[in-house]
DNA sequence: CAGCAGTCTGTAAACGTTTACGGCCGGATG
DNA sequence: CATCCGGCCGTAAACGTTTACAGACTGCTG
């Protein structure tokens, strides 16, 4: 296998120093006649610079790694979606880890950055950022985006930011919705309360029902996976248990799928009699039938915002901490709207 | 911002020469005092490797790249999501690249591979392997696995591996499978043709009609994108052209998501009036009002044979060329089956 | 006690770049 | 003609590892 060409070798064809390809190269003042021997060896070498041997030098190896928890989840789809072009179009590389929500797992890339094969990182972490996802990104000494909350009490030299969402507003908009077209006996299917999510949306619940004037019953909630098969199950059971529920509020797309599927197994209508909303706002949600009413926690904006920021820091140096929050929305479909029915009209 | 300990900060610390600190980090045999005093060092410095500085001594990286159209894709996703695993437990990361099914970007990837920042790749062209991709593969010198098809005539030098699909025989059962069920009039909505599969799959569907004494007839076939928007195009102009159509034919999945949104819109019943096949299998798949039987080309297995391929030729070194093929299966759902009857029965 | 084998260690080179520094040469100036 | 200045260029060091090689030391043998 023979080696590639390297400066060297152009330097001796073109009869010159290392020095003088490296700045003809790098696009550095050189005499007219230096550059266009240098280039002619370059080309007829066919050189390609190692990239390897300039980060050693350069400090730098324009990667940048994104980690969460799967990447099968389509709202981590449509974060790389987004994160890819940004990053690509800067001149970086985009490194993907997939850590199953593992801590054990996070930690690990959180320390692997200070091997130093990237130059920062975006990280969404399942469960939260502990003490000793602190500690790792204090000695890391590379930016790190986290996408989800934050403790408060970061230590000072931290090169952290913050991209957020606010699910507690998502729950509202979507139980005021349900409210509005009439539904009183709104369920609850929620994943995992060890989960940031999970415990978000569970507080979020209680607070919109309280808002809106309705009895917090805890017959109407039923916790599960964050999975279509676990949101069957809570459905199938939340529905036994409280048979004339008339609207599911699901913790995620998918959990709402499940609901789906056992509602229509038990013949009830959608939304005749019960209406369903989902929350991510995946591509999932068009898909179904009927087509479900999610709310957007705008994972595509989140990632954009977390590639922007990073980037921010990368090329513009040290500067005070950022938090971006992304503000939700409802998008209605037809899993709360009777069709010819206006999405804001009563039941 | 203080710089991290190397292995000189450690020699200097234990008080050894820097050679033996690497004999001892990469458990070389050593004096039982020099190891302890040197891991003790390291400890209290917390010194973590360089990577960047190992892999130019090592002349390797640690990574893979993969390059595919799109990310957004659930066919890929699927593919990243074997691929992942696989390459983390051999101690490998990963990198991505959305390609857009540019060749431009493509060939970019492959020259990229000169620059050595990665020790292999998996690469699925969307308009197929062209003479400037080869060469490009030939010059890189490091191991390539294709996904999808690749010419005859490979030079000698190429370190590549091939992992295909037989859409032929994946049109060929679904088609089988609605003339079984007493379609007779089975329309195709096609891809572009200028790429790989739309060209293979239009093939296809003439062989298959052929091969069941059925007449090709041109007004049942259309020619779109490969979107969901497209689909439903596609399928509106066929059904205006021809109402009598009784099976839709798909080239994927979202393509027979736009003719389900039509057929819906038209209210003709699925399967009753009209069957719909997709091809890809995605998790779309299950999702659909009625499910959608669709080919599933085996994206994870896929997926799956590549990684192996590229993590053999890594570890193992040069070989022949391997070629491994993926049977298409189907899966059959709702969308060609009449609610209690046997997915083989007649109509 | 000289010689020798065997362990362990340190020096230095190498991987392929970028860049500080000083030298050389030309021309312009006094 | 001596001096100076500026523009190019080459030498060498640096980035942080791994490893070939040779030297130092130990303890044993004859």
């Amino acid at each position: 296998m023979t080696e590639g060409p390297t400066i060297t070798t152009i330097a001796q064809r073109a009869g010159v120093s290392i020095a003088s390809v490296s700045r003809v190269l790098n696009g550095l003042p050189t005499r007219e006649d230096t550059v266009r021997r240098v280039m002619r060896a370059a080309d007829e070498l066919g050189y390609v610079p190692n990239s390897v041997a300039r980060s050693l030098r350069n400090r730098r190896t324009d990667q940048i790694a994104f980690a969460m928890a799967d990447i099968g989840n389509p709202v981590y789809v449509a974060m790389v979606r987004e994160i890819q072009p940004l990053l690509k179009e800067a001149g970086y590389r985009l490194l993907i880890h997939s850590t199953d929500g593992e801590a054990e797992d996070e930690l690990g890339v959180l320390r692997g950055l200070r091997e130093r094969y990237v130059d920062g990182l975006i990280i969404s972490p399942l469960r939260g950022v502990t003490e000793e996802h602190i500690e790792a990104i204090v000695a890391a000494r590379a930016p790190v985006v986290v996408i989800g909350s934050l403790p408060d009490d970061m230590p000072q030299g931290a090169l952290v930011d913050n991209v957020r969402t606010d699910s507690r507003t998502g729950v509202r908009l979507a139980l005021d919705h349900l409210h509005a077209i009439g539904r009183r006996r709104i369920g609850f299917l929620n994943g995992p309360l060890d989960t940031v999510p999970g415990a978000a949306r569970a507080a979020a619940y209680r607070e919109a029902l309280e808002a809106l004037g309705l009895p917090y019953d805890e017959d109407l909630v039923e916790v599960g996976d964050f999975y279509r098969d676990s949101g069957a199950s809570a459905a199938r059971a939340l529905l036994s248990r409280v048979p004339g529920v008339d609207a599911l509020m699901c913790a995620n797309d998918l959990i709402a799928l499940g609901a789906l599927d056992v509602l229509r197994e038990q013949g009830r209508d959608v939304p005749g009699d019960v209406a369903v909303v989902g929350m991510d706002d995946t591509d999932l949600a068009s898909v179904t039938w009927p087509t479900l009413t999610s709310v957007s926690l705008g994972s595509a904006e989140r990632g954009r915002a977390a590639a922007g920021l990073l980037l921010d820091r990368l090329q513009n140096g040290p500067r005070e901490p950022r938090v971006v929050v992304v503000r939700p929305s409802l998008t209605i479909r037809g899993s709360t709207t009777l069709p010819g029915t206006s999405p804001g009209g009563a039941r």
